[in-house]
DNA sequence: TGACAGAAATCTGTATACAATCTACGTAAT
DNA sequence: ATTACGTAGATTGTATACAGATTTCTGTCA
């Protein structure tokens, strides 16, 4: 069975939530010994877990041997950003290019409309339902391209750190105009759709990259919004004053 | 020292090579113990550049545990052609939008004016050099950015399986019109720069898009050019007929 | 007091041992 | 003949042992 939990899986999991939690944001090395009596395995899913998280990019490699968390600046966090918008803009252009497949299409369909049912209740948005429902779209939509390869790259580089795109939708009540910026967001998500539907390429890219853009006014503002800020927001913490 | 050989980085390298020669092109799973005596180390070392190899998609997971050789159609490599030129492409823009560098710029124009040396004799095109200069070339080209990220990522999308700029360089003699070929693409290289000088995002971003396509054109010609073509460019054995 | 050398302790990289799981083959039943 | 099943062998995933390297600590000397 493939959802079996490995104990590498554990490894993977556990320690990425613990460098994102902050707590060994120093620039100092992972003990691994510590780290795999603490997550409760051997040091080799542990250090499997640590390749993992190199390639991801949340840790670096030290040069006399292990690993450190790496350090971000706003600038990195920015460009992962845009680099996301990038490549889920080549995505759809080559979905409408191609012409998506019409059962998926009307799946990302219905994914919007839960997402519409979710915000359209007056004074209550479903803040949980907008996420899950979001994080599918996100996913189908690189599934439209009918390319594996892109729905590869599409998933890994929303792994990047707070480059996904729920990145920062836990923080509704840190950030102004919220909702506004959810409306907007879904309105976008309609469009790229409808780009697609009429084999528009660049229309889809644009509109794509645009989308990512939203993230970027988010990310600023948290990191902007002061100390306290920091450690609610997971991964947050990692960031270097510059 | 950095350069010190690890067991892991031989078993890397070997291990690629290896598939990349199409001897365990089957389906079949890769026996670790089987080439962990062949390379000359234990598992511990393999089984890390198999992960390394999985996460760069030249190998692929097995439900049932292990690894076999990812098999690719001529549509996997095409797409990822197209996102390694979507990459650099962004790479360019940004220099063009931020600024690059004029120390780093300066060092691309002295790489381009020994590729011009490379071409420009008169029946005697040095291939080598120009392997090499090409390489450094793309290699700088994302440094212009300035962002780590990028360099990162277009390194990593070089390595996808036969996308990197120098994937059919070494098959001159099997190219109809190749000298004429790497001419065009000196003069593409010539015009990214000239676009990310001027500020030119746009331009820059479609250049180095288009440039990329040329891997293209090679790719369809060896990829119907017969059997006997297969056996002597590194990977093309892992094409799969569909 | 500060720098430096050397030794002790710690830690990583690698090899190997072990157990659970999978694969393959052969046997039996339909 | 074909399918189901069970067992033996092989293979993976994981833990642990070990050696070399690195970091840290301590004591000495300037």
């Amino acid at each position: 069975m493939s959802d079996r939990k490995t104990q590498f899986d554990k490894a993977l999991l556990g320690l990425r939530s613990l460098v994102m939690s902050g707590e060994f944001a120093g620039s100092a090395r992972l003990p691994e010994v510590a780290l795999s009596e603490r997550l409760g395995l051997s040091r080799t899913p542990l250090r499997q877990a640590m390749d993992h998280l190199v390639a991801e990019g949340l840790l670096e490699r030290i040069e006399t041997g292990g690993c450190r968390v790496a350090r971000f600046t706003l600038d990195d966090i920015n460009d992962a950003i845009e680099l996301r918008g990038v490549i889920e803009g080549t995505a759809v252009r080559l979905a409408a290019e191609r012409g998506a497949d019409p059962t998926a299409l009307a799946e990302v369909e219905r994914v919007l409309d839960r997402i519409d049912a979710a915000l359209t209740q007056p004074d209550h948005i479903d803040f949980d339902a907008y996420i899950s429902e979001n994080a599918s779209f996100h996913r189908l939509l690189a599934h439209l391209s009918g390319s594996q390869l892109m729905q590869r790259e599409a998933d890994r580089v929303s792994r990047l750190p707070l480059a996904s795109p729920s990145a920062f939708l836990r923080e509704q009540e840190l950030i102004p105009d919220f909702s506004a910026s959810l409306l907007r967001a879904q309105h976008q998500h309609r469009a790229i759709v409808e780009a697609i539907r009429a084999r528009e390429g660049a229309r889809a890219e644009h509109l794509a990259r645009e989308h990512a853009r939203l993230a970027r006014r988010n990310l600023d503002y948290l990191a902007n919004a002061g100390p306290g800020v920091a450690t609610r927001v997971p991964g947050l913490s990692l960031l270097s004053a510059e």
